[in-house]
Parts: structure tokens; C-alpha cells; sequence
DNA sequence: TTATTACCCTATCGATTTAATAGAGTAAGC
DNA sequence: GCTTACTCTATTAAATCGATAGGGTAATAA
């Protein structure tokens, strides 16, 4: 399940691509336009500027910004910062990898071995989305 | 994240598949090859005997046993019985469908068309997989 | 310099889910 | 009729999630 946290994240990334230029944006006025709890909106977009996706302009004219193009920004990176792993077992992850303490032997296990292959496919999906192949 | 109900499950699951005949299986005896809590193992096989994927035994002699062929059985029937809907959102869920209450049209929204793109390939992975696949 | 704006941080909370445990009940077989 | 092993209900602790509250701090315009 999709958490609430990597959804709303997903839909102001995209609102902030589909911006004409790199002008910052105030927090309420994404909130608004997506139905985010605002409160809520503030700590996602904090974590995604402290990863480097968005840069942050404070005071009057302030708010948030993208700092790269939506075409240079893989969604395997958004997710991997919003949702956590993308595999669904530790023992197939890539970035997240740790070993099950039952199974004593991976390559005869038969969760690793579908895990495995539903890891491929969906990182397959991201490598293959960037934040611009969001924007309607 | 894939539950342990859902991993322990496929465990058993492939155990079961992986016997010579279809004689009852104790639930103790698949607890310990798998190192699996029994109690909790209980639980998990009795929703797959009423999902109609398993046939038990009582008294001497019992256990569990698969009804069908393992070649027969699919992931995805596995799947949505053990872990639920296969879509990370409700909105692309073929079997679970649900309107988000946010999100006015499912048609522009970004979550939507990337859920759909993961949807479809993790799809296409547990119908290329029956039980018969996963046994060593 | 001063007031305003908007980012930044900490703490808390209720609801829900998960994984596991306990204990009693019931049906089948020897 | 007694043992075995499945069946069911209830309870629990822990973790996570989504949301809220409230104040602090820094940057900008005037």
C-alpha cells in the first residue's frame, strides 16, 4: 500500500513541474490545490528538500522550488526518498538489503525467488518515469 | 511491504507443493521446516482452506494438503488472498477498486498514471508464476 | 530597523494494523 | 472412548500512520 505521505509528495512534485518557471511556490497554495493537509504538506516537502529534490526560499516571495528538471529526475530516486525500499522483502532489496534470520538459504527461497522478479519489474517502471512523465 | 502473513503463507504453500503425494501435512511439521510461530501458521492456513486452496484432515493423520495441482494455482489468486489488493492504490485495483476522495479527476492525476504503469507489470509477473514455479 | 511572511522543528495523539499468544472447543480416527 | 490435530475466539504488545498543535527562526520588503 501507497503510504498518504508518498502520494501527497508525488502529486505537489508534480504540481511544482507543472509550474512555468523555478519561482517558489508557498506551501498553502500547493495544499490547497491538491487537498493535502497542510500541516501534513510541510514535513514531506521538508524531507524532499533535505534529499536535494526541492530548494526552499523563506520570507515574503517565498517557498518551494524544483532544483532540477522533471526530466532528470528518476522516479526510482522520488521513490526510493518518499516510500522507503521498493522491494517488497529486505532480502531482495537493492538499496535496502538485509537478510531474513529465518530461511537459511536465499537462492532455494521460494519468497526471494518471486520477490525478486516483481523487484525487477517495478524498478523497471521507475527507471523508466521521470518526475516529467508526471505532468499531465 | 509484503506481510508475514503473506511470506509465511507462501512458504507453506510451496512445501506443501513440493511433497510426493497429496497426503495431510501436519501443521507442526511445516511450522518447524519453516521456522514458522505454529499458532500464527494456524490462523494463515485456515483462511487458505476456506479460500478453497487447501483440503484438511482432523483426528490421527490429519493436516493439510493442496487440492489442486500446483501448476493450476496462480500467484495472483495466491496473492490477493494472503496480501489483499495488488495495486499500491486503490484507484488502479482491479479487484479492490476505490475512488481516492481527494484527486477530482483520476484521468490528470500523476499517482494514478504511475500506480497504473506498477499495477500492470507486477501483474504480468504473478500471472507468469503459478505454485508449480516456485518449488526448488 | 522593523514588521511580516513563511519556513522549520518538536511533541503529541488516536486509530489502525500487524504479529503473536492463549485457551478452549470440536471432529475424526484407532 | 481416548488421543490427536484441526478450528475458533479473544487478547495483547508493538509499531506505524496520518494528522494536529504550537512555537521558533530566518529572510525579505518596506
Amino acid at each position: 500500500m501507497l503510504s498518504k505521505k508518498t502520494k501527497y509528495g508525488l502529486k505537489a512534485l508534480t504540481f511544482l513541474a507543472a509550474q512555468k518557471g523555478r519561482t517558489p511556490v508557498q506551501i498553502s497554495e500547493i495544499a490547497k490545490h491538491e487537498n493535502i493537509s497542510q500541516k501534513f504538506l510541510e514535513s514531506i516537502l521538508l524531507t524532499l528538500r533535505k534529499t536535494g529534490l526541492l530548494g526552499s526560499k523563506k520570507g515574503k516571495g517565498g517557498g518551494y522550488y524544483l532544483i532540477k528538471e522533471p526530466k532528470d529526475i528518476p522516479m526510482t530516486t522520488v521513490m526510493r526518498v518518499l516510500e522507503g525500499p521498493i522491494a517488497m522483502v529486505p532480502c531482495v532489496s537493492l538499496n535496502f538489503y538485509e537478510k531474513c534470520e529465518d530461511c537459511p538459504d536465499e537462492a532455494s527461497c521460494s519468497v526471494h525467488k518471486l520477490m525478486l522478479q516483481v523487484r525487477d519489474s517495478t524498478l523497471e517502471v521507475f527507471r523508466n518515469n521521470t518526475l516529467a512523465d508526471l505532468v499531465p
